[in-house]
DNA sequence: ACCTGAACACCGTTCAAGT
DNA sequence: ACCTGAACACCGTTCAAGT
């Protein structure tokens, strides 16, 4: 007798990989107040201390949880246009946070690992651009800075209070669109769409505006 | 530093005001974490519950707080350059947060009536450069951010940088992976992209690099 | 070695009871 | 009306006790 084919009950052990694995889908399900120990451990079918011999406690839970969400997103810098592939760095990293939000507060509030890679990536395509030296220093913490916080501000809601047209218009569509919406989805997914899509031309120009002013005082500097 | 005592008196009954203002002291003096209702009270001299008579939570209470502390900075509106109008500005908005670091993480987390000010002030200078329509609201969103987003994570970092153990390892792998390092000694040169006299030539230099960009752009749509 | 879960020291907020 | 402080429902972390 068999019996107990398929139950997910205890067939693995505890290990870093899970309880960081169920850390990002809480905070990615229940948002950053949403990962407590007590609704971690319960997902995991566990004890409360349970987790302690897999991660050192919960600012490490955070780290290890945004590491892995941004991994290698950075990967490594294309041979093509340095250009594009700023722009693709930049979108990348409001893509990623856009889609875990919680992501942008971790990111912008402590130095981590993953900040390292992107400062590489970005300071790399700079400096094929021909940026070198204080510039490059200038120019490369400043688009660091750029894309990580305004990505975690978009995805916090603060173009809701910065915009006021868009403000009226996000309220409106909100007001209209959301406490009615008693179809599958169709109305309160394009409101959501329509809004990601303006954040996201409005953070890239942003990133454009700012290699315009990297590249106009290159001009300078050769004459 | 006179080391006049004084004396938590209860002279005055509690007010918003009193409450706030105890608020921003806490924050200052004990961090982010330091604002407890216990911690308050106590140095209120009052009971736990005696703050939710002027104050709604501890939401509100950060939220007055921090446009307290940002307040009247943005108030005053030089007639002058809009150039250097948009300059002090932001640089206004860099020392309050390096001076009250509370502030950064406030401001880019939740939206605030603090923002929408600062959006207005800088809306106003790129307008009198003769930016206008969508370019308007690119560029401020984009000014914003950056100063918002920059402010924020350079008061933490400089936070950061007191851990001696993390600010070795920081500034290892800055002067190894930095490219182009090489120049008169690499840590060196690293070293000096963490002191805080730096950061602000830095960040300003970043306000620069996004003036330029506008300023291209619009010379181009000139034509 | 790994896990359990009660216990501990916190936290924000509420509310009957006082003034 | 304003204040008090015990009580409530949480939280992260620890640790003797089990397997």
């Amino acid at each position: 007798m068999t019996g107990r084919v398929r139950a997910p009950r205890r067939v693995d052990a505890l290990s870093r990989e899970r309880v960081v694995a169920a850390s990002i889908e809480l905070l990615d399900t229940a948002g950053e107040d949403g990962l407590t120990v007590r609704a971690l451990t319960a997902h995991l079918s566990t004890g409360r201390g349970a987790i302690y011999h897999h991660v050192v406690g919960k600012d490490d839970l955070l780290t290890a949880a945004t590491d892995a969400v941004i991994g290698d997103l950075v990967a490594t810098a294309g041979d093509g246009d340095p250009r594009e592939t700023l722009r693709s760095i930049a979108v990348g990293i409001f893509d990623t946070i856009d889609a875990h939000p919680w992501v942008g507060g971790q990111l912008t509030r402590h130095p981590q690992p993953a900040v390292f890679r992107l400062w590489n990536s970005i300071g790399a395509s700079l400096s094929e651009l021909g940026v070198a030296g204080t510039d490059l220093a200038d120019a490369g913490s400043a688009l660091v800075s750029y894309v990580l916080g305004a990505s975690a501000q978009y995805a916090a809601g603060a173009r809701q209070a910065v915009d006021p047209v868009a403000r009226e218009k996000y309220l409106q569509q909100l007001a209209t669109q959301w406490p009615g919406s008693g179809c599958d989805g169709g109305p309160g997914q394009a409101a959501e769409l329509l809004t990601d899509h303006d954040d996201r031309d409005q953070f890239l120009a942003g990133v454009d505006i700012f290699l315009a002013g990297v590249l106009a005082r290159l001009r300078v500097k050769m004459d």
